[in-house]
DNA sequence: TGGCTATTTGGCTATATGGCCAAACACGAA
DNA sequence: TTCGTGTTTGGCCATATAGCCAAATAGCCA
């Protein structure tokens, strides 16, 4: 790879590793919604509080997300709208696989 | 998490985790301009033949990419023109960092 | 068929990740 | 200041990934 490029497109996976990941994508999904606090989010994902703020620690690196804190409770906002026609894409990919695999179904049965 | 979301962020997940790499960002970026066999690839890329085979077979398996047999090569080729836009957000998000960035070194240096 | 080239697979190692638990830390409120 | 709640960090283990080399496979073409 041209080393002029290889930062680029680290920079970029970067950002992509941080979305990737299920627990991840639901935080990114309900601070689509409104900002929440790591109790809150905690308690959507459903795993440990010490997971979940890792996983936000990641989306923080990222540049995805931002915090602040507010009486005794630290709130995380999305810092990029843009995601969500990002799902779009991605949940195109989604579909057309599913329609490759219908025909392929369909093709088993004949 | 609900289970009933579940399997519907982990497919999600798989797509962007397959994106996740810089070497496959390079190869998807060159196969939005036209279809290239792995031969091809592998040079673009400048690793081992069975790395980058490797990455297009994760590519492939999360139905980013087709591949094709003409003669003796096999040519890979997106499945979804819409990565593009993908890129376009990842880059915002990327902006948006270096914004900050900058604020913080400009901060600095008062 | 047999050879040749292109590609994939297997094996191995080093490194990264996700999860939980326990402990540390931060800070508002009494 | 001390308590208590909310959050992060460290430690550990199990699992996954990327990389290379070597070997196996696939399939075109003579």
């Amino acid at each position: 790879m041209k080393a002029s490029l290889k930062p680029r497109y680290e920079a970029r996976a970067k950002i992509l590793k941080a979305m990737a990941h299920p627990s991840r994508l639901l935080i990114i999904e309900e601070l689509q919604k409104q900002e929440w606090c790591v109790n809150e989010l905690t308690e959507m994902v459903g795993a440990d509080t010490s997971t979940v703020s890792k996983h936000l620690t990641v989306l923080k690196n990222a540049g995805l997300v931002a915090d602040e804190r507010r009486a005794n409770c630290i709130y995380y906002r999305l810092r990029c709208p843009c995601i969500l026609d990002f799902m779009e894409c991605v949940e195109e990919v989604l579909a057309v696989s599913a329609k490759d695999h219908q025909k392929i179904m369909k093709c088993c049965k004949k």
